[in-house]
RNA sequence: GGGGGUGUGGCGGAAUGGUAGACGCAACGGACUUAAAAUCCGUUGAGGGCAACCUCGUGCGAGUUCGAGUCUCGCCACCCCCA
């Protein structure tokens, strides 16, 4: 064996290797079709081709890579592929910037990641890699969306949308973030009325809520987002009529307390404000609406902020007791939210009193607490707590409450009797907006005919290609809309003169599907075979950061569900097993005097034995934050992997923090890992040499090529004796069996990969201190040992463990050898420590033979020094055994 | 405001209700070396003691238990999601 480790030297064979092994068994990056071995799919969230990989990327792959390698060694046949999540903005940016098609710059990218992503040692199929942005992928994005469309799933509609003025396009709920900002750009989205094509996921909104349930490998914070999210509220739908015979209905959850609805707020873009506007409020109703339409919804619904509103001077009728309402327009109503209209409790909720207070309008109590009398002219705040229902008619002396029998379940069975209302449910989740005004996308396959209005495209002329001789300028709208060539088509049912849609589809579409192509990739036919899709899936682990807790993996589990019922698939979910990794945080230096986007002082340009602001001097705060190109504290992949290799890189992020939680970026760390496996590499070494030593000549004194192994000397292998010899064999085999069974138990339980590795640790520890006694390392327990570290490390760091195999003599790929199973009666111990504690207090510990009765451990345990000294005249109360581990006395 | 999570040495982090701090990093001491790097050995929660040992210690305060980092209740701080 060559010294020192040489990564570069190792990695590069074994990649070139594993990559010529071509169809062979010892492929690892052939997908095993054995229907015999159970399946096992193993998926990270795919790419999008930025063109260079970070260390997010890093962390993801690597997580899913040794899984996947571990089952393998399992026994199970493995899916493991790898795509591009290629359409996107960044491309038609690069392409405005540069002048380069955003085809060749996603290619280019895709190349350089692949190569980048090779270098990493993964054991992926690159047989079933896919780029969504190429048509044999986006031909079947198409040919679902147009399954949705002949199930009544997607449609158009006109309606106030997310527009976001830097990308220049709409976004969908989920893509703007709780300030108002787009996801993407961070720009503040405006409110645009277009007609957008939107997909129903609020069809499927109660399944994706129910079969949260049925998600037991799921992080429980993931589910709960998604639930918030759905926003399921039960509650009545009840109609007010205005004077003129219009219907307004509204939506609550508080049907019980209609009786104490005194005044109806209607959002300021209304459709009936209008109408119901009286000439003398109509210029203020006018000014109100254009300044709520200037800000954005979170602004608006601030509860912290002043109320502002204007009545529209009509009236409505409250159907429960027909009492003259006014109708109002104020911003904090939303046209978004159910039907834009509320009926206002101001008693009883408190932004509707904050509301009337300022207004001076009614304010009627119809909860009244047990234990104070309220009164609407002298309340300070609305009261929402508990009570008997009062001045309500038919529910007077009620228990307030939402519970059956209370008011609330009264308040919907009188609503319902007396036909003035019903019992709704109602979702938070919207329907899904689709469309995007870019270029770089899946076309909507639709053709718009004045004769027969939207017309799917045909299955036979998918897909609708994006036309490449094009020119993009980010201004205005879609360049699709300019190429004549392109746009006019006759109409596919009635051959008139027709158009294309111009816009194409949001990316999330895109990614909403791909882990079932991956099962058939090549499948020119279909968009996926339904035995192939129903024998791989569900996903059983799929890996990604949480930042997709709601995006992605929403619309994947709608996409799921929809194309079940489609017939297409057997199975609920899509995705069995999720594990959200933590970002990767490198060492970030923050100039706390400064405010603007330059405090992030980049990191290259700091010395980190003395932290200050390049330009003023002035000291630095240290701390770690999410790796980003604005803060300047990234480290790149490739650099790592120059230096250290992808073994070193995969140990340690797997050992820097358990997968879920952040980790924090150290070069220092890296150096362990690094010395680590230099430390196997010479055990290894070592113990080849004393094989060749003892087979060959036979030698009891050699120096060995390292100058670190030395014979050692007779006299002292005397000395020892051989019951010695037993002893330590005996340690050896027991620390083998105990890393067998911890890494399979960190493995099997919830991916543990840092107590994994600090087991495998603790093994080489415990081998080269038994290779320090007399003769150890000729020993068959100490052949075990060695190749028992190098197996158990194999999913971790493949490379060095797929050399060192190859070097103590073993032929095949270690990836393809059986998982060890551990040895339950070697970890048995003949003798152990017992705990001697005197009323819970530890005192110390005593040796006892490991097979003692519970009567023998309280009798040694009695008779101890420790006890003897701790109890001395006291009366023992009682004496608990824990046999195995510790004796405790209670004394008076 | 509602929901969820986290809180353990100088640092990252370990601990089926049973010796808190595994494993690693950093630091310190030693060996090897002309010297350094690398490597190897040792020390390292705090306080006290020459020592054997003793006291305190897992955000804070109670409780359950022979025994609590772990279970229960109440606080505090920070983070995330929804408002």
């Amino acid at each position: 064996m060559a010294y020192p480790y040489d990564p570069a030297t190792v990695e590069a064979k074994w990649q070139q290797t594993w990559l010529d092994a071509g169809l062979d068994q010892t492929s690892l990056e052939q997908t095993s079709t054995d229907q015999k071995k159970p399946k096992f799919y193993a998926l990270s969230m795919f790419p999008y081709p930025s063109g260079s990989l970070h260390m997010g990327h890093v962390r993801n792959y690597t997580i899913t890579d040794v899984i996947a390698r571990w089952k393998r060694m399992q026994g199970y046949r493995i899916l493991h592929p790898m795509g591009w999540d290629a359409f996107g903005l960044p491309a038609e940016n690069a392409a405005i910037d540069r002048g380069v098609h955003p085809a060749q710059w996603t290619y280019q990218n895709i190349a350089q990641m692949k190569a980048q992503l090779q270098k990493l040692g993964l054991s992926l199929d690159w047989e079933r890699e896919v780029a969504t942005c190429a048509p044999d992928y986006y031909r079947w994005t198409q040919w679902i969306f147009l399954q949705m469309f002949q199930a009544g799933l997607a449609y158009q509609k006109e309606s106030a949308v997310n527009w976001d003025p830097i990308d220049h396009t709409v976004l969908a709920n989920e893509q703007v973030d709780a300030q108002g900002k787009s996801w993407r750009s961070g720009a503040k989205v405006e409110k645009r009325l277009l007609k957008q094509w939107f997909l129903k996921i609020t069809d499927y909104a109660e399944q994706l809520l129910q079969d949260l349930d049925k998600l037991t490998g799921w992080p429980d914070r993931v589910k709960t987002m998604q639930e918030n999210w759905i926003g399921k509220s039960t509650g009545a739908e009840v109609v007010f009529t205005t004077a003129t015979g219009a219907e307004l209905p509204v939506f609550t959850t508080r049907p019980d307390t209609l009786w104490g609805a005194t005044f109806m707020v209607l959002a300021p873009e209304h459709p009936l404000v209008e109408s119901l506007t009286t000439p003398a409020q109509e210029k203020l109703v006018t000014a109100y609406q254009i300044a709520a339409a200037a800000r954005s919804e979170v602004d608006r619904m601030a509860e912290d902020k002043e109320k502002t509103g204007v009545w529209t001077g009509s009236y409505a009728l409250n159907p429960v007791n027909g009492a003259q309402v006014p109708i109002w327009i104020a911003d904090y109503v939303l046209m978004g939210y159910g039907t834009g209209a509320i009926m206002a409790v101001p008693a009883h909720d408190q932004r509707d009193f904050e509301f009337a207070k300022k207004f001076g309008l009614e304010i009627k109590v119809v909860v009244q607490p047990p234990d104070q009398n309220l009164d609407g002219a002298t309340m300070d705040a609305a009261y929402a707590g508990t009570g008997v229902m009062v001045n309500s008619a038919a529910l007077d002396g009620a228990i307030a409450g939402k519970n059956p029998g209370q008011s609330v379940d009264l308040a919907v069975q009188w609503l319902e009797a007396n036909h003035k209302g019903k019992g709704t449910v109602t979702y938070r989740l919207r329907d899904w907006l689709i469309s995007r005004q870019r270029y770089w996308g899946a076309p909507i396959p639709i053709i718009h005919c004045p004769e027969c209005g939207a017309v799917p495209v045909t299955d036979a002329d998918l897909p609708v290609t994006l036309p490449e001789d094009i020119e993009l300028t980010g201004r205005g709208a879609s360049p699709l809309t300019q190429l004549a060539s392109w746009l006019n088509v006759p109409c596919p049912s009635c051959g008139t003169p027709a158009k294309r849609e111009t816009d194409t589809m949001d990316t999330f579409i895109d990614s909403s599907w791909y882990f079932l192509r991956f099962t058939d990739a090549q499948n020119h036919q279909r968009a996926f075979e339904p035995s192939q899709a129903n024998d791989w899936m569900p996903v059983d682990q799929y890996v990604g950061g949480i930042e997709h807790a709601i995006l992605h993996l929403l619309y994947s589990r709608f996409f799921t569900k929809v194309l079940r019922d489609r017939g297409l698939l057997n199975f609920d979910e899509p995705f069995q097993r999720l594990l959200t990794q933590g970002m990767v945080q490198g060492l970030t230096y923050l100039n706390p005097n400064r405010t603007d986007k330059d405090r992030w002082i980049p990191s290259h340009l700091v010395d980190p034995a003395n932290p200050v602001d390049p330009q003023t001097g002035e000291p630095l705060q240290r701390l770690y934050a999410t790796m980003s190109k604005s803060k300047g504290n990234g480290v790149a992949p490739e650099d790592v992997l120059a230096k250290y290799g992808a073994d070193t890189a995969r140990m340690f992020v797997l050992f820097k923090a358990p997968p879920e939680k952040d980790l924090e970026w150290d070069d220092a760390d890296v150096e362990g890992q690094f010395r680590f496996l230099h430390r196997v590499w010479r055990l290894v070494g070592d113990f080849v040499e004393a094989k060749e030593v003892q087979g060959g000549t036979g030698q009891k004194e050699v120096q060995g090529g390292t100058g670190r192994y030395r014979e050692v000397e007779e006299e002292e292998g005397k000395k020892e004796g051989k019951p010695e010899q037993e002893k330590q064999e005996k340690k050896l085999r027991a620390a083998i069996h105990r890393a067998i069974k911890e890494i399979s138990l960190d493995l099997e339980g919830d991916y543990q990969f840092n107590t994994a590795i600090s087991e495998l640790m603790k093994l080489s520890n415990a081998i080269a201190e038994a290779g320090n006694q007399p003769r150890m390392k000729t020993t068959a327990t100490y052949a075990e040992g060695i190749e028992t570290l190098i197996l158990l490390l194999a999913p971790f760091a493949p490379h060095i463990a797929e050399e060192l195999w190859q070097s103590i003599g073993k032929s095949g790929s270690v990836h393809f050898q059986p998982w060890l199973t551990w040895d339950e009666a070697a970890l048995v111990a003949d003798e152990i420590n017992l705990v001697i504690q005197v009323l819970g207090k530890t005192r110390g510990t005593i040796v006892v033979p490991a097979d003692s009765t519970k009567e023998e451990l309280e009798t040694y345990a009695k008779a101890s020094d420790i006890a003897q000294r701790h109890i001395g005249e006291k009366t023992i109360k009682k004496v608990i055994v824990v046999p195995g581990k510790l004796v405790n006395f209670v004394i008076a």
